[in-house]
DNA sequence: GAGTGGTCTAGACCACTGT
DNA sequence: CAGTGGTCTAGACCACTCC
């Protein structure tokens, strides 16, 4: 019944997992460096093969060390990080308001950094769907309503393995009045989302970012070709215009491997009469 | 050689996994809904226990089950998320500017929703350290220079398990001018970090977040009471003057299942002379 | 071909949950 | 107490890597 603190030695698995993983915080094991076979770690802890496994599957399930058959686990290597800054969207909306000339020019391209355009597949599919509960909610229209639907991803040519993935939602009625706009022949769209709203007079005023991960199912972690224990990055971006009115709602995924977001936030100077270039007023409050 | 497409049918842990996967998502297995026993899994697919668990290991490392000796497994009831938004930082910054009976008022408690106050254990410990390569580059100083290292922590009295984990640096050059802020007996100020460097005459005028995650190590895994497929989320808060210069540097994890972060960006109205309030401008481009 | 890890089996023991 | 999942063992077979 009581709580007993039984001093049980913790499973064999997570000794050799932590002795592994110490090991690699110390520096005595670097990325790229091989460990022991399973044969040598079953020996060297007097175990059996299969709990040397479990230990090393569980570094793997904490994205510490890559395996695979016929060749020792291996400390893996971390990829270089590709910072998507929220900046890129003052950016897109100076770019919207410029002539078309200059919009064509700078291209959705820049999007995907580290990688030859010529390199990736883009695919852009747009329908209309139904919005449901939680689309509606946002929107403030019915859930029967119609959105827009648009799909973007783009693949690595040489291994078909995801490197962006997205969905936008638009509500039909809003976009409507320029049919252009429900078209996915029109992709890539000079200028972007945010021109493609000023043809219906729409101005983005305000972004929201909504950030969380969670770990890919089987498939998701196929698609991107991500390594176990990788988790997924998932912003919800939700675009508002001069009345707070949500005129657009995208989901983004990233691999959080590779993957930094960055977000910038200029805050508003304090009231001129305080200037406080002094040094010190001390301690000024407190418990008390 | 040449990669065979051999039609190998996929691992029976996978099938298995991956059939539960699917009853979740049509929603034939709802949160809370107890799995069949792993002997009950073994005979209905004709394999060994072993197989089911791995099966059942799969889908824990996924986030999507819990499983614990004793009962069979559930599906995982998604807690509510805790929202940490960007709007914060304004608010800090007014509130540092405001006399002291208003800050000592609307204290540090806040930024922990979702729980009494007193059934949490606060702690700060502050000590000095040596930049480092990593911050001194930050900074702009030498790798040997101190830089104040912050830690805040806050546990769940009744469970001892951590709810919110920070590390602060500033370096001591910066804050040596008002000694207060140099101890830890000061905690918690009243106004928050920005308020405290407001008496050395400092005040932030940009704040950068860089988010990514990653899983926890076993240890964090245990110290955050997380269930297995749970990444942390880390959060590096960049605090930049008037100059630009770096002021504070602060390193935040969060559980990914209880954490959705939000960043809010303001855009600056389109120029004037472009009132673009009309119906459509049709397509306008696109590819030569 | 020798050695590796991945999958799978069968069975033992233990810790914990329910009734 | 019976039944459950967690740990661990020993061994078979296969796919893959490296020499």
């Amino acid at each position: 019944m009581e709580p007993r603190p039984t001093v049980v030695p913790p499973p064999i698995q997570l000794r050799i997992a932590d002795d592994i993983r110490m090991q690699i915080e110390r520096g005595e094991l670097t990325p790229g460096d091989s460990l022991p076979t399973l044969a040598e770690l079953a020996e060297r802890w007097s175990c059996s093969v299969g709990s040397a496994r479990a230990a090393i599957a569980l570094l793997k399930a904490q994205g510490l060390i890559s395996s695979g058959r016929g060749k020792a686990p291996v400390v893996r290597v971390p990829p270089r990080k590709v910072i998507r800054s929220s900046e890129r969207h003052q950016v897109e909306k100076d770019l919207a308001a410029r002539p078309e000339a200059e919009r064509a020019v700078v291209g959705e391209a820049e999007t995907n950094l580290n990688m030859q355009i010529s390199e990736q597949e883009f695919r852009s599919r747009y329908d209309q769907v139904e919005a449901r509960a939680a689309l509606a909610d946002l929107f403030r229209i019915e859930p029967t309503d119609l959105v827009l639907r648009r799909r973007y991803d783009s693949t690595d040519r040489a291994t078909g393995l995801l490197l962006s993935s997205s969905v936008s939602y638009m509500p039909v009625a809003l976009v409507s009045p320029n049919p252009a706009l429900l078209d996915e022949a029109n992709e890539p769209w000079p200028g972007g989302t945010q021109h493609q709203l000023s043809t219906v007079g729409v101005e983005i005023m305000t972004i929201i970012d909504e950030v969380t991960a969670r770990m890919p199912t089987t498939a998701e972690a196929q698609l991107w070709g991500l390594p176990d224990g990788v988790p997924l990055i998932l912003c919800r971006r939700i675009s508002l215009d001069a009345n707070e009115k949500v005129v657009e709602v995208s989901d983004a995924e990233y691999p959080a491997d590779r993957t930094e977001l960055r977000f910038v936030t200029p805050l508003k100077p304090w009231p001129k009469r305080r200037s406080n270039g002094g040094k010190t007023s001390g301690r000024q409050g407190g418990r008390p």
